[in-house]
Formats: C-alpha cells, sequence, structure tokens
DNA sequence: TGGGGCGCAGCGCG
DNA sequence: GCGCGCTGCGCCCC
C-alpha cells in the first residue's frame, strides 16, 4: 500500500490492458481511422487504442513501443538530443524569469520556423530515432509531421504547469502526438471553464497516465477547450522523455 | 488505540 | 505556464 494516496476527484484513466474501450465498442476517430489503414510492417493487427473523451475532448491511447523497443530508443534519445541552454532554457511569468523545470529541444523540416519564448527560431534537422518513432506515429495514425518538440523531465519534480499549445501555428485541425519513454507519469486534463477565479462550472479533470512507449494523440477540438498538464510527482525518481509531434504551418513568405 | 506530525497534492495568487 | 504559500488529507508511528 502506497502511504500516499492520490485524491481521486476526476476520471481516471488508468493504463490498463483489460480497459474495456480498447478495441470494439467504444472506437475513437484514430482508432476507426487506423483501423482501415492496410497493415504495414507485418503487424497482424495494429495496436489496442483506448478512446478517451469528454466534453469538447478527444483523444486516443495505446502503447505503441514494447518494453524492449522503448528502452532502445529511450536510451538513444538520451543519446542523441541535444537541448536547449541559456537564454531558451528560461520562462518569464508574471514579470520573473524562471529557468523551466524541464528540458526542452525542437527537431523539424529544414525551412520551418516557429515562435518559441517571443523568439522565431530554426528546428535542428531530424535525427533517425526521431524519425524512426516520426514514422510509426504516422504509419499508425494516418497523420503527417513536421516539427517535434521534445520535453525531458529528470524526475518526478520537474513537471510541466497547465496550458494549452499555441494553436495560431498548427495546421487547422490537425492533432498532437505525443509520444512517452522512461518513467510513467500522471497527465491531467482540464477543461478551460473549470479553473481559477473565473471558474464558472464544474467540469471533471480528466486524469491519464502516459507509460513507457505509449502514444496519446490529442485531436481536435481537444486543446482549444481543456488545459493540459504534467503535475509534480515527488515518489517518481526517474526520467521521462516526451515527444510531442505537430504540423506546423509554413513559414507565410512576404 | 488514537491523534500529532509529516509529506504530498491541489489551488489561489502574483 | 513559473514558484510560493496555504490548506486538506491520509498514513505512520509513538
Amino acid at each position: 500500500m502506497e502511504r500516499f494516496l492520490m485524491k481521486r476527484t476526476g476520471r481516471d484513466f488508468v493504463d490498463k490492458e483489460e480497459v474495456p474501450t480498447a478495441l470494439g465498442g467504444d472506437q475513437g476517430s484514430v482508432a476507426k481511422r487506423a483501423r482501415n489503414q492496410p497493415r504495414v510492417g507485418g503487424h497482424p493487427a495494429g495496436p489496442r487504442w483506448r478512446h478517451i473523451q469528454a466534453e469538447g475532448l478527444d483523444c486516443d491511447y495505446t502503447v505503441l513501443f514494447g518494453k524492449a523497443e522503448a528502452d532502445k530508443i529511450f536510451h538513444e534519445l538520451e543519446e542523441e538530443v541535444e537541448y536547449f541552454t541559456g537564454a531558451l532554457a528560461k520562462v518569464q511569468v508574471f514579470g520573473k524569469w524562471h529557468s523551466v523545470p524541464r528540458k526542452q529541444a525542437t527537431y523539424g523540416d529544414s525551412g520551418l520556423t516557429y515562435t518559441f519564448s517571443g523568439l522565431t527560431l530554426s528546428p535542428r534537422p531530424w535525427i533517425p530515432v526521431l524519425e524512426r518513432v516520426r514514422d510509426r506515429v504516422s504509419e499508425v495514425t494516418g497523420q503527417t509531421f513536421n516539427f517535434v518538440l521534445i520535453n525531458r523531465y529528470k524526475d518526478g519534480c520537474d513537471h510541466i504547469g497547465e496550458h494549452r499549445d499555441d494553436e495560431r501555428e498548427l495546421a487547422p485541425g490537425s492533432p498532437i502526438a505525443s509520444v512517452s519513454f522512461g518513467a510513467c507519469r500522471d497527465f491531467l486534463f482540464r477543461h478551460k471553464d473549470s479553473r481559477g477565479k473565473n471558474r464558472c462550472r464544474e467540469v471533471e479533470v480528466v486524469r491519464l497516465q502516459l507509460a513507457h512507449g505509449s502514444l496519446l494523440v490529442m485531436n481536435h477540438p481537444t486543446n482549444t477547450h481543456w488545459y493540459h498538464s504534467l503535475p509534480v510527482r515527488r515518489k517518481v525518481l526517474a526520467p521521462r522523455v516526451n515527444l510531442t509531434f505537430r504540423r506546423i504551418l509554413p513559414t507565410t513568405k512576404k
């Protein structure tokens, strides 16, 4: 028995094989699309999807990589990914500068630019391990991605606060694909109407656990209505690396 | 046996 | 989307 139990006030979606929504019954949009894809790479069947739905929230979850493959990818990411340092590793909130409580990096197609901390930047060019994960995600979702944001959480004290991803640079209606390696961490969604002092109604928090080798696809319009966060979990001692694949709009030439 | 104290999670705030 | 301060809660253990 764990000494400290999580206060459960929202909907929990715990990572279990026997989750009834995995195949058959309540199929999600990616699951439906993927089922209609041609089978690739000799797999007898596609991954087992769980569809996660709430008001304006539409996600699909699966464990995409088995342990051995996920371990290998995690190790490669630890060896190969080059994270931001200096000014790019800081953020200004309420006028005060802080080091972000995690490490970040971006990779993507050549010629792309994106805005980060008020600066226009180019992602680093793809490296083989990222291309391999990206292509596997494309294969099972039927979506293409030209950019990835990488977040590394060295332990349970590293975290990210509630936020929505900036949709201005995303291709309209495109999903965000989040692939996790390393420590399993809780992941929370909170409806925009149900947070802070401007809360106007109660909508249950949606809780997920993102396992080693897992893929969470956040479909439109999830990011429009829901904030997400990776809260502090002091008992987690191991690192986690998360890849969020996106399709961002090419820079407008003037 | 029970309650004080501790550590964690959650939330409001700037 | 940060840290701080405060509160509430559950468990440990004296």
